[in-house]
RNA sequence: GGUGGAGUGGCCGAGAGGCGAGGCAACGGCCUGCAAAGCCGUGUACACGGGUUCGAAUCCCGUCUCCACCUCCA
């Protein structure tokens, strides 16, 4: 079956044809690097990770993904002198922040990240050719416009209509031919930084925003590559300018629009004022990275996740429930060597616009599937199962196996072993109670470890212990 | 004014003309010394009003409500 997704400039399902055989171009807009990310800003990088995941495992395409930043840009410029610190450590220091987030989710890593203030020349270069065809012209000094007017596309991948559009009425025009005209290049301005502005034909500036994707998408994916993505919101102006100007300079740009929700707050759009409770590295200081992510990544890309704490807790029970079963049937797969292979309707749900919520209903129900081979005895069926759930939430990017998630140092287990040993001890002392049936010692045993935060199962095999997960901590 | 999107059971969240995705919660049962985990069972949901159809949550018409974009925004 293809993998077919929903491309956003012709509001239909495509099937997906890269445009070389065996490999796709991917640029995803990243993030302007002027605060702390919250979980908004993360969820389109879970959802483009997803898909590149499954374009390279689900398909066998070498993707080429690339994710910009945008480094230098007027709320840059604004809170960095307002925090009376360089534009520059403000953009890495969030830069940084956002990095360490993505990582922590699990996100691989693109496969170059560059970043604006890195490719002025291309930009101008753009902007020379742009200029030269009659589409771009200098304003004030430094300043340089896109000229809507000078190309009847314009407004084709939002379906708007020049005349239609909202004249902004109150906005001065200032040396634009036409206020909806966008800027290319910002001239410098007296208060600005001498360090934020660079040369170029037209005098001294630094780069429109627009500008930045169609020079950088190009410089590394080529003058046509295959899937370009971003936040519904980007949509207009950002996009649409980034076509328009590309292709005005002569370049096939972008051959599918893919295009994310938002994660909404008391149902509306999630803005940067919000105070702090949903940035991403305070979020986890109380919820699992892997919780998070599967929380961001278990909706639809392109359905609108209403956020709720509540929600982060089922997401949790949810993870347990595949972690225990993993648990459970390790045993059973011990030396068994993993497999690329899933059910069918999992590949289907995947190859459907992505249907993760599709996809995650296949995993839970080989999970029940597996249980229940486990509860009969069928190692070989619980083996299959094993294998499908960590294939299947490998290309979901929330494999409760992935050492990514255990954190901490790896290789000092030495606390982990203390700690072993004297439950150990109290389990085998409870043990030997319940042998004599004297439960009361057992119960108190196993009273003492719950509050210690240790929860005991008991199985077939003997008991086990695990820690309480935190919400469950914070009730008792 | 223009352009899009959404309204599904207690909650989250898929689906898209007939067969009740999945998860969470709840209740009953099995298992257990008791639990936990697991398994089995229980829900008659698709904003509203019409219509098409043998049959509609799914198609058509109308209405209401909400959100986003048109200005920096994932």
């Amino acid at each position: 079956m293809n993998l077919r997704l929903y491309d956003t400039a012709t509001r239909e399902l495509r099937d997906f044809e890269p445009l070389q055989p065996g490999h796709v171009g991917m640029y995803v807009c990243g993030l302007t690097v002027q605060g702390s990310p919250h979980i908004g800003h993360v969820r389109f990088t879970v959802a483009f990770d997803v898909l590149r995941r499954w374009l390279e495992r689900g398909h066998g395409y070498e993707v080429t993904m690339i994710r910009n930043v945008t480094d230098v840009d007027d709320k840059i410029l604004q809170k960095s002198a307002a925090a009376g610190r360089p534009w520059w450590a403000w953009a890495m220091q969030h830069e940084r922040e956002t990095t360490a987030a993505l990582d922590a989710l699990g996100v691989l890593p693109p496969t170059y990240e560059p970043r604006a203030t890195g490719h002025v020349p291309e930009m101008v270069e753009l902007m020379q050719t742009l200029v030269e065809r009659g589409h771009a012209y200098p304003g004030g000094p430094g300043d340089v416009y896109f000229d809507v007017h000078s190309w009847p596309a314009y407004g084709e991948l939002t379906h708007q209509r020049l005349d239609d559009m909202n004249p902004a009425d109150d906005a001065d025009p200032g040396d634009k031919r036409d206020p909806r005209d966008f800027a290319l290049w910002k001239g410098t301005k007296p208060e600005d930084p001498a360090t934020a502005s660079w040369p170029t034909p037209y005098g001294r500036g630094r780069p429109g925003w627009h500008l930045e994707c169609s020079a950088m998408a190009r410089k590394y994916l080529g003058d046509t590559f295959d899937i370009h993505g971003g936040g519904i919101d980007l949509r207009f102006p950002h996009h649409e300018n980034e076509q328009a100007q590309s292709r005005a300079a002569g370049l096939g740009f972008a051959r599918y629009w893919l295009h994310n929700a938002w994660v909404t707050l008391g149902g509306e759009k999630m803005s940067k004022s919000l105070g702090n409770s949903l940035i991403v590295s305070n979020l986890l200081e109380t919820v699992r990275p892997l919780v998070l992510r599967y929380y961001l990544g278990a909706a639809h890309y392109r359905s609108t996740i209403e956020y709720r704490p509540e929600s982060l807790r089922e997401a949790e029970a949810a993870v347990e429930r595949i972690e225990s079963f993993l648990r459970r049937a390790a045993p059973a797969a011990d030396g068994v060597p993993r497999v690329e292979e899933w059910p069918k309707a999992f590949a289907e749900a995947l190859d459907d616009d992505l249907n993760v919520s599709g996809a995650l209903a296949v995993v839970h129900e080989t999970v029940r599937a597996g249980n229940t081979a486990l509860d009969e005895g069928d190692d070989a069926k619980a083996t299959l199962a094993f294998a499908q759930v960590v294939a299947m939430t490998d290309v979901l990017g929330v494999n409760p196996l992935d050492p990514l998630w255990s954190g901490g140092s790896a290789t000092d287990t030495r606390a982990e072993d203390a700690l072993d040993a004297l439950v150990r001890a109290e389990l085998d002392a409870r043990q030997a109670a319940r042998k004599a049936r004297d439960f009361l010692t057992a119960d108190a045993v196993r009273d003492r470890l719950t509050a210690a935060g240790i929860v005991v199962e008991d199985t077939p095999d003997g008991a086990r212990w695990s820690l309480a997960r935190p919400s469950e901590r914070e009730d008792a």
